[in-house]
RNA sequence: GGCGCCAUGGUGUAAUUGGUUAACACGUCGCCCUCUCAAGGCGAAGAGUUCGGGUUCGAUCCCCGAUGGCGCUACCA
């Protein structure tokens, strides 16, 4: 195929600001970005903002702050559409002179009227053509006199549109299925199926990768293209990505914005992973291993591997995605994202930086979240935190642990040395002498230490710590529990 | 309803493009390790490739049909 090896490709991505970066745009934008890397190109971001009511300043930024999460640099833009009206104005004219469009004076009301006539008698829904017979020069004076009117593409009656698609290959569409869609609407905002030609055309793209629900829409684009004189770019339609139950992902499924997975404390190296091998393959390659760097990937993609099924979102797999990406980051990288996170949940730290970073080193392996370091891990961090009820039912339950662990505590206190070597061999010496198992010493310590019975290897965290806040917090947890 | 597209374990994907005991990863289950929980190691269950017909010596792969799912069917994008 000729599209396998463009030169210097142009590729947009072009949301409508109707809603936040969703999974399933994230992925396109995602797409188009590893495509325009991938080939030395340019990736364009475009606003289609051309539905004032629904479209929202607020929507705008949320689109950007979720390409920004994502790391999604564009090169060009953000360009608006509200801002380009004038483009689609003089399109829709030029269409009208050549032919290829005409204007409609029907109103919205007639047109729903007579849809909903024609849905009850079991006809076709499509717009009757109705306008197309009144004469060129009866509509110029109609419109001159200020009577509104839209125009309409002028669909040709026989023969049928098709292309060729990088994903699905060829796709036909008989005409006579196609409506005489409206292209400028009577208060001159243009649809989405004019601005989009208007834009691609003019924006010189030459590969259109979106959404499989736009397959439909293609053929009216197809015809305006032909109408304008203008070379087609290469379609790519990506297959789209469903919720659990195979319907299109939506609110229902829980996190739509892609910001929520930021809030949830996924890596955006790792969502990108993840949203990188649904509906897209890097063929036998995938076989030896699922990840892959942004370096991999833009150097393996093409649209050869891009499926054509829908696939599904997968939480579980988006976890473990992340846990591996958040083991695998050096802990100085880490380190922003938790500040991050810290903020957000308005914690402070009292650590020196060598701590902290010594600290997400030995906690990063068992992370799920990156929110785990504000939540669960605040011990470790801070000398202020929560004891985890179910750990103290779980390990501190017994009475005459405390007693022990304070005994314990003296002894770390008065130790010659405190090291992770010495620190276990004490305590063990310590069950010894008292016939005791070690192990439930080591637990109680744990969430005396921790306030969690979940942590790292106990006497690595008994290093980290120190010695003092081991003696301390080992003393505490022998007392009631009070705020004094 | 009409039109279009799709179909490999629960999920994401492989299968040198018609020749494999249909592979890998996530998830699930079991065992080992052990100081908790992860991780790690080992192992298991789970699809005869939606179903039915062809073509072929041979179909996951090609053709037809059915079924199911999804998409579009606006003066939304």
């Amino acid at each position: 195929m000729s599209n396998s090896t463009p030169s210097s490709p142009r590729v947009r991505f072009a949301p409508s600001p109707t809603g936040y970066l969703h999974v399933g745009g994230a992925r396109t934008a995602l797409f188009n970005w590893l495509f325009a890397r991938h080939f030395g190109g340019t990736f364009i971001l475009r606003i289609e903002d051309t539905d004032f009511e629904r479209s929202s300043e607020e929507m705008v930024q949320g689109i950007l702050d979720g390409m920004s999460w994502l790391r999604l640099k564009w090169d060009e833009g953000p360009f608006y559409q509200s801002q380009r009206l004038a483009l689609y104005r003089e399109t829709a004219e030029k269409l009208v002179a050549t032919g290829h469009a005409y204007y409609c004076f029907c109103t919205k009301e007639e047109l729903d009227a007579r849809r909903q006539e024609a849905a009850k008698a079991g006809g076709p829904a499509m717009y009757d053509r109705r306008c197309r017979t009144i004469p060129a020069q009866d509509a110029a004076t109609r419109k001159a006199a200020g009577e509104p009117c839209a125009v309409r593409f002028l669909v040709p009656d026989g023969g049928s549109t098709s292309f060729d698609d990088a994903v699905f290959g060829k796709v036909e569409f008989a005409n006579a299925e196609i409506e005489d869609f409206v292209l400028l609407r009577s208060d001159g905002v243009p649809t989405y199926h004019l601005s989009v030609v208007a834009d691609d055309i003019d924006m010189r793209l030459t590969h259109i990768i979106r959404g499989a629900d736009h397959i439909s829409n293609t053929p009216k684009q197809v015809l305006q293209y032909r109408a304008l004189g203008a070379d087609l770019p290469v379609f790519g339609h990506v297959p789209l990505i469903l919720g659990p139950d195979k319907t299109r992902l939506s609110k229902r499924h829980g996190a739509t914005s892609v910001l929520a997975y930021k809030e949830m404390g996924i890596l955006p190296e790792a969502f990108r992973n993840f949203l990188a091998l649904l509906g897209w393959s890097p063929g036998p390659a995938h076989k030896e291993r699922e990840i892959f760097s942004s370096e991999d990937l833009i150097q393996r993609f093409t649209l050869e591997g891009i499926s054509k099924s829908n696939a599904v979102f997968d939480n579980n797999k988006l976890a473990w995605f992340n846990t591996e990406y958040i083991r695998a980051c050096e802990s100085q990288k880490l380190l922003p994202l938790i500040e991050e996170e810290w903020r957000a949940a308005e914690f402070t730290p009292n650590r020196t930086p060598q701590e902290i970073l010594a600290a997400i080193d030995l906690l990063k392996p068992r992370a799920r979240s990156l929110r785990d370091f504000a939540g669960l891990f605040r011990a470790y961090f801070s000398d202020s935190f929560e004891y985890d009820p179910p750990a103290v039912a779980k390990f501190l339950a017994d009475d005459s642990l405390p007693p022990l662990l304070r005994e314990l505590a003296s002894r770390y206190a008065t130790a010659p040395e405190f090291s992770e070597a010495s620190a276990e061999e004490t305590l063990r010496t310590f069950a010894a002498e008292k016939g005791l198992k070690a192990g439930a010493l080591i637990n109680g310590s744990r969430v005396a230490l921790t306030g969690q019975a979940v942590a790292p290897s106990l006497f690595a965290v008994m290093a980290l710590l120190g010695r003092d806040r081991v003696v301390q917090r080992l003393t505490d947890v022998a007392k009631p529990p009070s705020d004094g």
